[in-house]
DNA sequence: TATGAATGAGCGTTCATTCAT
DNA sequence: TATGAATGAACGCTCATTCAT
């Protein structure tokens, strides 16, 4: 019955978008009563806020896996790797990543599946740690929440946006191309 | 009249959020009645199209100056040229573009001042023919693709985010490396 | 229109009672939409408030003069007048009446119309001091209290509830005669 | 069952209140399905008016009970014990009590424990007519009708209503004078 | 033209009641 | 019999939109 609704509620977000979101709407789309999908959540937050944690944990599988992989990779490779990982994730997603993007209040520039973007810091911070072990503290971290902007916003915009003439995989491999210049101070060490 | 109903929009925006605008809170605010504002907006929307088309204008001038400003500059310096004039030109519509990127139908990753992205992309193409003439057309066309999408979203995050520990102008620069190292093919030719 | 909404809230209270008293009846009955209740009222207990208020009023205005007349009469008299005076006052707000005593906590034995009861206590006080100097203060205050008791309960009866048989002249007289039984301590001064 | 559900109510209602007796509430603290609560309640006003009822009943116990001791007692002294076992009842079931009386369409003027009042009526016209054998029948009627509302009420506000500066037994003892006072023609021979 | 009172569909939410198991 | 998931009408309230003045 919740994933029933929260299918529903998914449904509703491609269609309608997030302000077409109502409790009514998720409920006659699941062909289900009110009521009922007043039991399985207390209140409209709380379904929308599963419906983010699903994807988001989704999400966050697949990254996880892609990064435990990569680290046995060469630098480029490894990057490359991830960035398809969490394009395919994130197309999977589709329609709720696409909404949340724009219910949370700074839009796609800051809240974007918030648990992504640090987990992947992490990381992040580690590869610069490896490959470029002399960057100052400070700018490693300028870099790096940098990085995660371009990394976020090209995901998003390979998965959700069709791009006309282009391939995915070229533009997977142009964003990999980016980050490993723009993470390290000399993009050279890492090819 | 209907610069007035603008700026009370705009003072909406920025003081009860994208929420908080309703039409009768807009006309009340510009000390007209809400008749008076159907009279010259069709709809909710036709309003806030022409807010957004008018912030858009505004950082389009901004950014068209700057574009030809930077056509005189060495490539990198160029870049920064435009980045910054374009950080501060979104600065300046903080309440507008935080608004829009919200409520867009596809959020941050498609519709975000559709037009800047539009001519930015007509100038980048003619900045990688000068400064890389072998690139063949297509890929290109996949890294001006890409930058626009780097280009908008970090500017944003500087604009729009408070970056504890990093300065602005150190955000700036590093995206201005980023970009260049990105878009033509053989970055030493650009330094 | 705000006469118009009260005056359709007193009809729907007394066809539906109090648990019927919903925003969407009243503004039906009023021959009005929702909205325009909002727009006078800014929620439903303002309503409710507002037509227990006007019913209040009305009822104290009509008690101010009767006590006004009765300080100039025989003691007897006097209390017979605004008894009187006080039924005929419930019952021209019966519906407003019977509704707000089942509306409050504790029902009719603490909260009816609070303006009255604490208006006509001020002035038996001075009453019984008056006409009984030498009671203590204590024992004044006790009788004070349950007189309201009587008073307000009695009144209540004979203003809303018919009783087969007895006419409401012999009540009231009956209700004058316990009252100053019961207020002083020997009755025969009063008398 | 019947009583398990009942006792379950009125524990809500002490709890939660009116507002907050919802039959589900009532089946789950009675831990029973609301499925069975309906098997032996046909609806929501069947269960209140059964509990109405049992509390209804008790106190008319504990009153039949002080009535029958009392007819043995001088009169002054008969009542007080009367007046002294209602408080006792009601405050017992203050909870009820209180509830009944804030939902019950007429609210305290009328429907409050109804057959207690009717049973009280009915001693007291005895009362009357063996201390007062000379009254006409219609006025002994109007005095006993008057006398009920005033017992009914003084007894719920002492039960219920804290009265601060004054003990219960003064107001029982106030309360009974008056009774008396007034529901003999010559309260001397009462004596 | 301008006004703003009026509209009413729709929102999130509750809860008495039903019925397949 | 007992269960409890499911129902859906109704609630209080909002706000984009209209139209008589």
């Amino acid at each position: 019955m919740i994933d029933r609704i929260l299918g529903a509620a998914a449904q509703v977000l491609a269609e309608r978008g997030y302000a077409g979101l109502s409790t009514n709407q998720v409920a006659a789309r699941a062909g289900v009563s009110v009521g009922s999908l007043y039991r399985y959540f207390g209140d409209k937050n709380e379904l929308i806020e599963l419906l983010r944690a699903r994807s988001s944990e989704d999400v966050l599988t697949q990254l996880t896996g892609a990064l435990t992989a990569a680290v046995a990779m060469p630098a480029r490779e490894g990057v490359r790797h991830v960035l398809a990982t969490l394009v395919a994730a994130l197309k999977r997603h589709r329609a709720v990543t696409a909404a949340m993007i724009d219910e949370s209040p700074l839009g796609a520039h800051a809240n974007i599946l918030p648990e992504v973007e640090r987990q992947l810091a992490q990381v992040t911070r580690i590869f610069v740690a490896v490959h470029a072990p002399d960057l100052p503290a400070a700018e490693a971290e300028a870099r790096i929440h940098l990085a995660m902007g371009v990394t976020l916003n090209a995901c998003l915009r390979i998965a959700l946006q069709p791009s006309p003439g282009i391939t995915e995989d070229r533009l997977i491999d142009l964003t990999a191309d980016l980050l490993v210049l723009g993470l390290l101070p000399d993009p050279l060490t890492a090819r």
